[in-house]
DNA sequence: TCAATAAATCAATATATCTTGAAATATAAG
DNA sequence: CTTATATTTCAAGATATATTGATTTATTGA
């Protein structure tokens, strides 16, 4: 019952559902990527993240300063057919912004 | 996203799935065998499965001063899915207490 | 109509979760 | 070692959700 809960309280938020859905669509980002590109607020971001990796959805790879994230693989059935569901929503998706590529991350 | 919100939102809850589970065991119940087997106090109960329903998991039928629930059906794909999750719970059941049948309840 | 039973709603409190800005960690570069 | 950048954690307030007991609505039968 425990871990069932944990996956739909992961869920269970705007926020969370857009993070996850971006990470489907553009594979492995960086937190200062999905800062810019989703305008969510730093401190905000890692707390989903967290909740969001916690919950089995993603995993992180830290290289030097940056942490990636991505959605987990393998993931277990219910949580695919979650993601699976996220992907038919009509959400809108702000584009990527990726400067962590070029310019650096302005935080 | 706001209905994908709803299904999830109504799955966060302990009492709720295990109203969904005790509902897909034992097909349509009226609320006050729910009540007495699950021992919820009524008002509990009655918030709890108007969440369900609104969420689209139950469906109503009232006969007389009962009111019957069950799971709906049709039902859609992820609701579906969330509901063979919890099947696979290992949660505690109660055992079915159905004095609607003969004493009557006692609310 | 009146009383009894089933179910839903309301109001108050308690508990949990989200957001923000500031502070703490951690890595890399000079 | 010190500074700069990326990320996480912390503390406070705001918002949402859950629980309980009391009240209200609805239906049945005397």
């Amino acid at each position: 019952m425990e871990l069932f809960l944990q996956t739909v309280s992961a869920l269970n938020d705007p926020s969370r559902v857009t993070i996850l859905r971006f990470l489907d669509t553009h594979g492995e980002l960086c937190v200062c990527d999905l800062h810019l590109s989703l305008g969510m607020i730093q401190s905000r971001l890692s707390r989903h993240l967290k909740i969001l990796k916690e919950a089995g959805f993603l995993r992180v790879d830290r290289r030097g300063t940056w942490a990636y994230y991505a959605i987990r693989n393998p993931i277990d059935r219910f949580r695919l057919q979650a993601l699976e569901e996220i992907r038919t929503l009509p959400i809108e998706m702000p584009p990527l912004i990726q400067n962590s590529q070029t310019q650096g991350c302005t935080l």
